[in-house]
DNA sequence: CGTCTATTTGAATGTACTCAAAAGCGGTGG
DNA sequence: CCACCGCTTTTGAGTACATTCAAATAGACG
């Protein structure tokens, strides 16, 4: 089946009859993007909301001083847009790029609304995902304030050891909110004890 | 109308009938809380979904070492609750205890699942909320990671006025992550400038 | 009034950043 | 296949940010 990746996500979380799979299906768009290429970038509108078929994303910000900071990776079987900015249609804070070639599977905001419409258990479906997007983040908010750089660190790449193996340690570091040579460092000494 | 407060929250997102606000009243339990008292602590079985009706509320974390870090501030009109172990009925991460005397409009986890099978709306409902909350949490992962503590500060207090006159400096430290020690001296800083 | 906690202040220490330079690595073109 | 380029990673010195510990002051509350 086409885009039998989604389909099986979706039915993580709830079950849907055959006439529904081809539904989401005919509202899906896939995009394939080359490493490097920008699927949103900071100041455009947010558009869609994006399937990761295949691939590796980052999503990042960069203040006015030039300073990145990642928000998120996300790989095969994860959702990512710039959220608040898809919702509300407003121009982007945030860049997500391919970290190598990758493929999406995207819906557009209108579609999304139009789904809620006539199939309203996608509610229940996207209830669950913001749902643990939420405790995610507040997760990641407590160990920010309460955690030393090396635990941070450590609970990453135990916690996304598949992510560890695509990014760079300068995205790591971006991720932890310290610099590429603080965090080289860390791991230095980590190494010696 | 008995719970107008949550009915009204309730509506902000969804339109809801007579029968279903009479239902939705049904399903609740108020408390009452005393200043200082915890609704919910570390390690025991989080079992409700609170919606604060009157006053302030604080959940935290408290690590092995002792050291509080607070996660969130909720005031009249807000949800709280340790989502990830009320969704898992897991022993809670977080105590949450009342600022000042409050009173909340308390949901155990099997009324939420009733709600959801017999008003699928409000699946719709909840869509939204954990939608703010992750956008929210989201936005505070940037600021930890990407902002100076000062600038961390300011935007708190011009985010949150109506919390910044609730609760103590030692306590806006322990959400931003650093020392009351500290926090005082940015301000000092701060207002010497 | 006295007690308890929060806040402020300061000194000493540790954590993290900046800047600069060297070393490593991957990709590209000749 | 090798040489070169650009970027990442490492290393180090100097500086700034943040913590710890201790003590003084100020506020809140019974």
């Amino acid at each position: 089946m086409e885009f039998a990746s989604i389909l099986s996500n979706i039915q993580k979380h709830i079950s849907i009859l055959e006439v529904e799979k081809n539904h989401v299906c005919s509202l899906i768009t896939p995009r394939k993007l080359s490493k490097g290429e920008l699927v949103l970038e900071q100041g455009r509108i947010c558009n869609t909301i994006n399937f990761v078929e295949s691939g590796t994303l980052r999503a990042f910000h960069i203040n006015k001083d030039g300073k990145e900071s990642t928000i998120m990776f996300a790989i095969m079987d994860w959702w990512i847009t710039d959220m608040y900015c898809f919702l509300n249609q407003r121009p982007a804070l945030l860049n997500i790029e391919a970290l190598e070639d990758s493929m999406v599977l995207q819906l557009k905001f209108a579609q999304l609304e139009s789904l809620y419409r006539d199939i309203p258990k996608f509610e229940r479906f996207f209830r669950i995902l913001m749902q643990n997007a939420y405790i995610r983040e507040q997760l990641r908010v407590l160990n920010n304030i309460s955690l030393t750089t090396e635990e941070r660190y450590l609970e990453f790449i135990q916690k996304y050891p598949q992510i560890v193996q695509k990014v760079s340690q300068k995205q790591i570091a971006s991720y932890l909110g310290v610099t590429p040579e603080f965090l080289s460092m860390v791991k230095r000494k980590k190494s010696a004890s």
